[in-house]
DNA sequence: GCTCGATATCGAACCGTTTCGATATTCAAG
DNA sequence: CTTGAATATCGAAACGGTTCGATATCGAGC
């Protein structure tokens, strides 16, 4: 590994001139600059990352806290938000939790001893004490899909809220009133607005919601699979069904083949999120999908501009709320 | 942020005896070590990581180069080599290459310059180009997964050949004979050595194999719904098939399904690799899975061999092949 | 020929550690 | 009391860059 001062002995200069001339600051004559690109090239020279980043005070790395990777929809965003660091030469750390919300904080002292630039996060915890712990923190942070109550901080999510109450309308306005809602665990952010969402819209359309109906499973699909079965032998079945979550409204699918309906048929589904297998499951399942990549490029471009502007102009924190997107399947049926 | 000359002014000592007596190295009197001890404590003082690293040469970061994260295969491995490596203090860079060969030469320069002090990668590359920068790479590296042909490193995968045979030997013993592979993409090194262990079987059982119905599609699955509908369409159509990965197996399903026809009662199915939403579809898919969480954890304890002991000890390269399992779903039946 | 200002270059300090060689202190043995 | 070894502590030199203030060089204007 060659340093600055072999390059500096090489071309017979300071390294600071070294420095000022390979960084184009200050000004050094061309005939210098020409000499000192020259023995650079020559010893295939390349600035230790590390040392730059000990002189000024953090390192090129962001770091990236996620709940579980292993979902595709977090797979997506970090492709996504690297592709955009990456312009700007910038690396992620990425740090799963495996939803285990007691190491979020033990993670982000982590980074910050590693002094990464800045840090995006899509928290688990939502309670007083991490909220203090954020308040104090000394890097740049955006929250990403997953709010903390009680703290200022960029925060970039879809409508989670619009989210199922698009899909609610969407099969109101196909004739059903005996809609099942599938929801999350309600310690989830996004679970609570989702279940907001329905509620919203079912009243809004003047439907009282059967308690029965409304069931909290988890994000994952067995539960959901067990309670849609249950709700499908039931006299007074459901016709129709929102799921919060893809692999939720798959369970359900499931379900209901396993038990002989036929959907659209007998009932409708619907669900929350795209899937990589998406265009393969029969019937497409109507669902609202996030704009992932939309997501991912304000959280990461947020994080840059932190990181730029340490503490600089623009302190107040801003929220973007995207747009979910309705993608129509062949999972729904018009009823009289 | 306290610095250890910090705690060393409190402590009324030299910034040196504070490192010895904070890393329990050379010999400190215990009171002065209690004395340091209180003041690193009082000033909240906390080493700064890049300082280290810039003095030790290399940071404890560890690459991890992928080409596609939003694969469930590879987000499982990143949370299994993320548990192990953070044992010894140790967090990831994760880089995508979104499955683009040319970017895995600049993704671990960008690497090398970062100073990390190992990489794992899961590369897609296999030319001499990219083996002659291998070879000579100056950090060490563990491949996972894929091979690179001419190269002399550490290597963990799991038995891909012996993946298939199982499959296409199982399919063997319930009687099939006209089975149909749906291999992958065959620039990739598994895909080639799944659709050898394919044949090898085939050649072992003393079959045949019909051409038409050995067919490459990629690994996802909607390429493999068109060529399953082909075939199975095909007056002389096979009685099984075996999809050299999950997203191919989840497509044949559908196309089965679509068609009409019965899984496993006209056609019998297999596949490589469990999957999130394995236990929800029906019929559940007779696989063999690849045992990510070892293939995950051998490669991060290999990596974390290699940095301690730099080009040390144990410099001749380790393989590990991990055997795959086979799960029996019920997608399968004998035939006479 | 001298001064002034702009342009080029340099040396040294600094970022925050670790570690090596040197010095100061302690204690036991002679 | 002296000596020598063991134990404690220190100062300074790295690690590899960036940046600031100082100095050297140059041409232009008088």
């Amino acid at each position: 590994m060659a340093t600055i001062r072999d390059v500096a002995k090489l071309a017979g200069v300071a390294t600071s001139t070294v420095s000022l001339a390979l960084n184009d600051k200050g000004s050094v004559s061309a005939r210098t600059r020409a000499r000192i690109r020259a023995a650079a090239e020559q010893l295939g020279y390349e600035p230790s990352v590390m040392a730059q980043s000990l002189r000024r005070g953090h390192n090129k790395l962001i770091g990236l806290v996620l709940g579980d990777i292993g979902n595709p929809f977090f797979g997506r965003l970090l492709r996504s938000v690297d592709s955009v660091v990456a312009e700007s030469d910038h690396m992620l750390i990425v740090a799963d939790t495996a939803s285990h919300a007691d190491r979020e904080i033990k993670t982000l002292d982590q980074l910050r001893r590693h002094r990464v630039g800045g840090i995006i996060m899509a928290p688990l915890s939502n309670d007083e004490d991490f909220a203090a712990y954020l308040r104090k923190i000394d890097v740049p942070v955006v929250l990403i899909d997953q709010y903390v109550d009680g703290v200022k901080l960029d925060y970039v999510c879809s409508d989670n809220e619009l989210a199922t109450t698009m899909l609610t309308e969407y099969l109101v306005r196909l004739g059903h009133r005996r809609i099942c809602y599938l929801g999350g665990q309600p310690h989830w952010w996004t679970a609570r607005l989702r279940l907001t969402g329905f509620r919203t819209a079912m009243a809004m359309s003047g439907i009282d919601i059967d308690p029965q109906l409304e069931v909290a499973a988890d994000f994952s699909g067995e539960r959901a699979y067990d309670h849609v079965t249950r709700l499908m032998t039931h006299p007074n079945r459901p016709t129709a069904i929102v799921a919060a979550s893809n692999l939720m409204a798959l369970g359900a699918l499931q379900a209901i083949n396993d038990l002989g309906f036929d959907c659209p048929g007998d009932v409708s589904l619907t669900g929350v999120d795209d899937v990589p297998w998406g265009n393969v499951i029969k019937p497409r399942i109507t669902s609202v999908v996030q704009p992932i990549e939309e997501l991912a490029e304000i959280a990461a471009t947020w994080i840059l501009d932190r990181i730029e502007t340490r503490g600089g102009a623009t302190n107040s924190p801003r929220t973007h709320i995207a747009m979910p997107r309705l993608v129509v399947g062949e999972s729904c049926a018009r009823i009289s």
